[in-house]
DNA sequence: CTGAAAGCGCTTACAG
DNA sequence: CTGAAAGCGCTTACAG
């Protein structure tokens, strides 16, 4: 038949009623085996799928998560760690049949906005929140709306939104270690954009290391994750009159465009200038020299928050406590490889 | 109120029937002036949004449009294509409210079942085809369910299914024109997956263009879009007895790679080897040198495809001409940077 | 173990 | 211009 079947036509044909038919295909009791049996059979032959939006209706929920991404096109496009990061969320939403349901945003309202839209669609039973910034207003906002939600990034304090983070104090502190081993003791760090939660704790990550390590000097300068001005920063660094033997980067895009940078300027690397990578990517081991860096499992990441997400949206509006349902993800750790080597005119870490 | 108002509260608060409440809310006749603006300002007030399967489950559309991707999550994350499309499809969908539902898929048996299982469920009202291949099953597969579907890639010859696309002699004549115009005479190409149409549509135009212009070798590596392959196929190149003064890659990520292998072995670009990406992403502008590359508006290309498929859409099964339907996209147009340039040893063009 | 029925929240002919 | 009602395709108490 060119229409789709629906549980009516298979009642009908089965000769039992719509009723059956719905018990029989979700495995519940109160059909006999044999007619259990005959309904899937019929079902199967028929190529039923049950329609969601009935369904939906009936159960009240929709079986689909939803992300709004707040990043240009371009950003987006370009930073593997966003898809890396769905991909995951995939994983884990497929593992349960629920969908995934994407969006772009061109501002915070417009992302606000979104979710009321979602949730009073009844479009998504939940959200995942991307880029978590320092007093983040979205929040209060789901909090508000009662739209069960997943932060990724932090660690957040004081809010209902479970979140799940990475430490990142420790691998800062490892970063910095190892190119203090190397002789390093001008370091500078192209950073994200401060309004990040991840920056601004990154800040405090780096500034704490460093008072530890008694680097002769530390200069971060904040970016916004593009290449442009990973470029445009990293000139500025290499053009200091103290300029920096070692940079960090807050991203892999900003890290590859100062690489860039370097060449062009006539540096060599590692001999010249190490380059440390803070997130690895495939991206990281295409360049020449492959760049060492700060590498976290992004896909483990977004199955982890959307395994969360969905423990909330099963457990329904019974009050679960999000700190227990906050999750430290394994943390980064330090991959070495060619871009980073002994400073120049190398003090010894040692001596 | 905690519970998501519906037509029958607002029904209820204007005083009025819920039939009057959908024609308000729909922007149809039937209501009065006086009745619709009342109805308005309390949905408005209440924050009323309608519920998306319960007007699915009546107009019987889903509202939604399907993208399942078959890629690997790394090549997914690297390619700055896939976000870049993604985001100019959202663009159109948005424009209708329209959602976009992502899957990612580990083969092509999978993909079809969620074709079927998106249609069966009322999921998405129509799907977006990408990565077309040589033969390509899905396009019958859609067909015969009755989904409607756009094929991103192609042209694609004697299929119900329109096709949004892109010329590729042109851009390729243009590149080789150029390459041969700066004196190279041996050229390599690093292809992407022999199975995509894309790939076999460039080999012929990559054949015939050079045939034309009587370059003395040609040597086409088929890859697989990863910067591994990029830079095993690279090396490879680089190595030959005769090897080429110039080297085309079918995507920005073996490019990236390829200029890796290059500095790795001691090349200089553009002195001792001229790179050209065929593919232009934010990633060709952050190395050093810069690539030529082949740009194309990934962006626009997304937003034609979505909106035609919306255009199938909504004439509905009425049968639509798919040849009327297919468009070919602007074409790509060649970004000269500072990774091409005079071959060694240049037999000057002019001569 | 099974059937008949109500209900989820909309839309839309059909009468008044 | 408005109201009452049926219907979309499911799920789920409630009787038998």
């Amino acid at each position: 038949m060119s229409r789709r079947p629906t549980i009516a036509d298979i009642a009908e044909a089965a000769g039992v009623s719509k009723g059956a038919v719905s018990y029989a295909l979700n495995g519940r009791p109160g059909v006999s085996k044999a007619t259990r049996e005959k309904i899937l059979a019929i079902a199967t032959e028929m190529g039923f799928v049950p329609n969601r939006a009935a369904r939906s209706l009936s159960v009240a929920s929709a079986q689909a998560v939803g992300i709004a991404l707040r990043r240009s096109a371009r950003t987006l496009g370009i930073e593997p760690f966003f898809m890396e990061l769905i991909s995951g969320i995939e994983v884990a939403l497929s593992a349960e049949s629920y969908g995934l349901t994407l969006q772009i945003v061109g501002s915070l309202e417009e992302e606000l906005e979104v979710y009321r839209r979602w949730w009073g669609e009844r479009r998504v039973d939940g959200v995942l929140l991307c880029d978590v910034g320092v007093d983040d207003r979205r929040l209060e906002w789901v909090a508000d709306l009662g739209l069960p939600a997943v932060a990724i990034g932090g660690p957040v304090e004081n809010t209902s939104v479970p979140t799940v983070w990475n430490d990142q104090s420790e691998p800062c502190r490892e970063a910095l270690d190892y190119l203090f081993a190397l002789g390093h003791r001008r370091i500078g760090r192209v950073g994200g954009m401060p309004r990040l939660l991840h920056t601004a704790v990154r800040d405090e990550a780096f500034d704490s290391a460093s008072v530890a390590l008694n680097f002769k000097s530390v200069t971060t300068i904040h970016g916004d994750f593009t290449g442009e001005q990973g470029a445009r920063i990293t000139r500025r660094l290499l053009t200091l009159p103290e300029r920096p033997t070692a940079i960090v980067y807050d991203n892999d895009v900003m890290a590859i465009a100062g690489l860039g940078v370097a060449h062009e300027l006539g540096f060599e690397l590692p001999r010249d200038l190490s380059i440390v990578s803070w997130d690895d990517s495939p991206l990281c081991r295409l360049t020449h020299p492959a760049l060492t860096a700060l590498s976290r499992d992004i896909h483990g990441h977004g199955s982890t928050a959307a395994e969360i997400l969905l423990r909330i949206i099963t457990a329904g509006s019974t009050a679960v406590d999000p700190a227990a349902l906050s999750v430290q993800c394994p943390q980064s750790h330090l991959t070495p490889r060619a871009s980073t080597g002994s400073a120049p005119e190398s003090v010894s870490a040692g001596s």
